[in-house]
DNA sequence: TTTACCTGAATTGGATACAGATGTCATGGA
DNA sequence: TCCATGACATCTGTATCCAATTCAGGTAAA
């Protein structure tokens, strides 16, 4: 175009404060329009058309580019390139059936090596505050989003008491992709009845791992995290099973990464 | 004998002195700097102070820094740039230990979905193969890299037989780390007899493992598969704790990778 | 009609120039 | 002597440019 005849005019656009580097902001436009479905499972990916798309230059986007693939939202191709990846409901129950084996293997480590007191107050304060939104009878939205950060906040302190950055980091890869992250289901069918009975459920598991890390059960930890990713799975089932009209589906973007037919 | 300490050695190596891409370049010659200890833990790596050493441009640098955080051998810093990583005996039996929880689910899973015909004729072949290497009773070093190609194969198959793209690629980051890898610390003690006896305790869990698969006793392989880990950690635990002069250490350039002092 | 080759367009890999940020060192003042 | 400040060197982030390779389409010959 003509500003290739002035390469370096287009100054800083009013941004507000919040600048982020060039890089982040295509990481996340990019995961966007691939979690929205805008970019479908299977499009290919060049490069110049990005850089049409989001308007910066080449640089920032390979970055990101290689970061998605990384994340395993994208694919590289032999000869360069990417596409945009599906995944088989197979695929999503792996992603699932791994963080659980991952989160089983810390909280079993954690129980070994005995966490702090102070990391055990928290995490069992977590447990209260969860408590507290569950004794609604009917969550609302606003319900839901404080279980979603509690519950994250809880997975994450258990990761913290297995004091193991390795394998945290690992596990951090493992829910990189959305369907496979400790809250990945959890929105669906939001205001069934049947929805508050399995966060329950799930909370009872909260209690008893940190029960079993506490007393050092290790053996015990390990086998209701893993038995705590199943609830996830279920719902995966559930929700890929489900009448696309109920409008669960439609709630969550990263549903139209799974392709039918595994 | 350096075979092992390379996980990426890719197949198509055999190319004429043809070019590899400069990207390719800068990551085998970087992995070799600090795996060899050229670069120590902590030292700080500057994009440009890599383009003068390595006489190519930033870009292939900067993708292979990337690539190379990405394996755990860097850290990114807060400002930019990245630091050598270095590592506690600690992190790396965390690293073993992930290691074999992870060939552990694939090895259930092998066990639950069942295994094809062919590759289970297959890892038995690998295994008879890995048979008649230890039939010496003193293995010298054609002996000891044969074992690891074969054993490095064996493993290969039971990630095949899992049917679970998902998981084998989190295995693939697991194992980046070469002190991770299944044949990470078999060279050690190369020529010791007790060497060769603990190939053949390595070789039984093999066969154990094998066994279990084809009879789709899905527990029973997870267990072996962890505790074949062991075997791993067992060395390494030896490795650091042997005189220096053993000349074991000094053969395996990654042990410079770990720092004493937990 | 089919195949092989040639040409050109498109796309990635690589190189370099420029800008903003950051940290350091030295110098001057208190 | 110590602290503050400012200039400077260094580094990363970004944009653009060049080269090489690949893919497609079309044309010509068998």
């Amino acid at each position: 175009m003509e500003a290739a005849l002035h390469p370096h005019d287009h100054a800083h656009e009013h941004l507000p404060p919040a600048t982020e580097s060039a890089q982040v902001r295509a990481l996340l436009r990019l995961r966007e329009l691939i979690l929205s479905g805008e970019l479908a499972g299977g499009t290919r990916i060049a490069e110049l058309a990005v850089v049409e798309r989001l308007g910066m230059s080449r640089t920032p986007i390979r970055a990101a580019l290689v970061r998605l693939e990384q994340e395993g939202l994208l694919a590289a191709l032999p000869n360069g390139g990417y596409v945009v990846q599906s995944f088989s409901e197979r695929d999503v129950a792996d992603a699932i059936e791994l963080r659980g084996t991952l989160e089983g293997l810390l909280a079993r480590l954690a129980a070994e090596r005995g966490a702090s007191v102070p990391q055990l107050g928290a995490a069992s304060l977590c447990l209260d505050q969860i408590d507290a939104v569950l004794a609604a009878p009917n969550l609302d939205d606003h319900g839901f989003s404080a279980y979603v950060a509690l519950n994250h906040r809880f997975h994450q302190l258990l990761c913290e008491m297995a004091q193991s950055p390795t394998i945290a980091r690992q596990l951090e890869r493992a829910v990189a992709l959305p369907f496979a992250s400790p809250s990945g289901f959890v929105l669906l069918q939001a205001h069934s009845s049947r929805a508050r009975d399995m966060l329950v459920v799930a909370q009872d598991q909260h209690r008893q791992v940190l029960c079993a890390i506490e007393q050092r059960e290790g053996y015990r930890a390990e086998a209701i995290m893993r038995e705590h990713s199943r609830l996830a799975r279920r719902n995966l089932h559930e929700v890929l099973n489900a009448p696309p009209a109920d409008g669960g589906a439609a709630s969550l973007p990263s549903i139209r990464l799974i392709r039918r037919q595994g």
